[in-house]
DNA sequence: GTCTATACGAGGATAGAC
DNA sequence: GTCTATCCTCGTATAGAC
């Protein structure tokens, strides 16, 4: 049911999505979704902490198996364009959809868990020298900008080749940009 | 009109935002409206035109006023700043809206005028060897997307400084990402 | 060109059987 | 826990007077 409803919230949006829709495609009746969630909003937010807390885990995981700030940088973009090629879907809600939208008492998206691991070892790699000193918002903007930045264009259409190949040359320009 | 629409639109979003609330606040009848514009979308369609436009001039006199691509890039991301810190409605429509969600026959944001007098310059940089040998959307990405994330996050209001302050260190780290 | 009144449909939500 | 049937609000859009 989760499955479905991202599919739909992603490709036509949330507002554009109707509780039928989702019976339709998913075979769920609609009493059913609403036996399991208080309404629609709750259904998208539920949806929404899961695949954040995917992300965190991923998140975790490079942190524990790389040691030093650049390796980790590198490793969460690589994450970030695989995720992108393998489920579109999970990148587009979580970083392109307007959550305030539909979601209005929910926190902003960078105070989330996974973002803020993020930003916590950039600081520690200015800490330790790797990443020039500078205002950590200003740091972690510009190394993963450039990529959400691509992703959004690849999801978009935009862009002609496969996403893969812009990896090399979107980490390396996000790296010189901040790298001591 | 479409001021009261646009800054409906940016406050609670494009669905969000009936006819009725835009007639409460305009204080002209939803009638009249629809004399106006073909329906809701069209109305939204206009507004986004008419910004863009305005975008393209602003982009069109930095072409202009400087030479080379470095000072033109910084010009174009200075002009971002002052937009976003000015006329945040503007910027949040322009460049944070899912448009496709309520204008499903509009082209893709980035195939717009501004987006691509911006990547032509920047093509042009890189054969006049300012900007080193890359991708062309990798580098306008890398050279923006940093400065794209930091103006969501100010409009987020996630940043604790005022938005002018991190100017410097933005344009600075954008421009490392590209230099040759 | 601007207004009021109203038609119409869609979609979120609920009740209650099984 | 899943279903069907139904309610009811709200928002888009139109008709037609001034």
């Amino acid at each position: 049911m989760l499955d479905t409803a991202l599919s739909l919230f992603t490709r036509k949006g949330y507002f554009n999505t109707s509780l039928q829709d989702i019976r339709k495609e998913s075979g769920i009746s609609i009493g059913s979704i609403y036996h399991h969630f208080e309404n629609k909003e709750d259904l998208a937010r539920n949806l929404f902490h899961s695949l954040l807390e995917r992300f965190e885990a991923s998140v975790q995981q490079i942190v524990a198996d790389h040691g030093d700030c650049r390796s980790r940088c590198r490793a969460v973009m690589k994450d970030m364009f695989d995720i992108a090629g393998d489920h579109p879907e999970m990148m587009i809600f979580i970083l392109y959809a307007r959550h305030r939208e539909f979601m209005p008492h929910e926190r902003t998206i960078c105070s989330a868990r996974p973002f803020e691991i993020t930003r916590e070892f950039i600081r520690q790699g200015m800490d330790d020298g790797e990443i020039r000193p500078m205002d950590t918002w200003v740091a972690a903007s510009a190394l993963f900008g450039g990529a959400v930045r691509i992703i959004q264009l690849h999801l978009d259409g935009a862009l002609p080749d496969a996403l893969d190949s812009y990896f090399e040359q979107t980490w390396e320009a996000g790296w010189r940009a901040v790298a001591a």
